[in-house]
DNA sequence: CCAACTGTAACTGGTAATATTACAGTAACC
DNA sequence: GGTTACTGTAATATTACCAGTTACAGTTGG
């Protein structure tokens, strides 16, 4: 999976903890453990797909714009890493005088698109909310 | 995902397509477009688990042992592709006093762990017989 | 022995991903 | 109005990974 698909959730769940909602650039990338140049790209994402809104300079940054428990996996998926787990390599090749090799392209690409909707199907029932009460979990044990 | 997952599943419907189920890392490799080298590494698992059988030496070459609408993509995917859309990056750490960044790895991991699950059980309901009648579809048209 | 294979390991080159730097633009605050 | 603290974005290292390739030892049939 993308690392930008990370970011995005780790930032968002993040955002939702903090009391205020908000934070800057460079205190996220110092929780997420990155360079706040790359958290700036992610969270510019965000804030094109309507999910926070930044305030840009001195105290500003980024906020939570969006209830957790309205915001799913599935959307931060879509926005971030859409067709992440279909490969770039492709076998066989449509020119080929095998019928294996000639058609493996078309019939492994549905097998991925299918693979794509049942993970999407899969983060569409968890939401930024429930991370963070998994977390909150987590610090009780 | 991992492109020697797409190999070991093209050789496969290619052998079961073949009257003798039979072919050489050479024929193969002229198929799937890549070099025999790589089919000789990828079928070299799949006959450690089982999936085929090889024959050494002049005249010798791969061969299906095990009845294709009985082997499964996600018997393939735990073979060569297991933990292919964890990422191998990681937010946060565990170090960390702050309660995300602390527990976010190990949540993000649970997540994961469910997403696997999620897509072998998509692949459990694919079979190589069914790849290649798919493939036989698409022929006609 | 020779030819045709598999089994592996090692090396190469290209490309994608991450980190880093740099700087223009913007807003708060004194 | 100047300074400080931010975002936005592009450009540039740097690193890591992956597919391609080469090479050669081992095996088998003729």
């Amino acid at each position: 999976m993308n690392s930008e698909f990370i970011i995005a959730v780790h930032s968002l769940v993040l955002l939702a903890h903090k009391p205020d909602g908000m934070a800057s650039s460079e205190e996220i990338a110092a929780n997420v453990c990155t360079h706040p140049a790359r958290v700036r790209k992610v969270l510019g994402f965000l804030r094109k797909n309507g999910y926070v809104t930044t305030r840009e300079g001195s105290g500003g940054g980024y906020r939570l714009c969006i209830d957790p428990s309205d915001m799913t996996l599935a959307d931060i998926y879509r926005t971030m890493a859409a067709g992440a787990i279909t490969p770039n390599w492709c076998s066989g090749n449509p020119e080929m005088d095998c019928m294996v090799g000639s058609n493996m392209q078309e019939v492994m690409n549905s097998v991925f698109c299918g693979a794509e909707k049942q993970l999407e199907s899969y983060f569409q029932g968890i939401t930024i909310g429930q991370m963070l009460s998994r977390i909150k979990a987590c610090q009780k044990t």
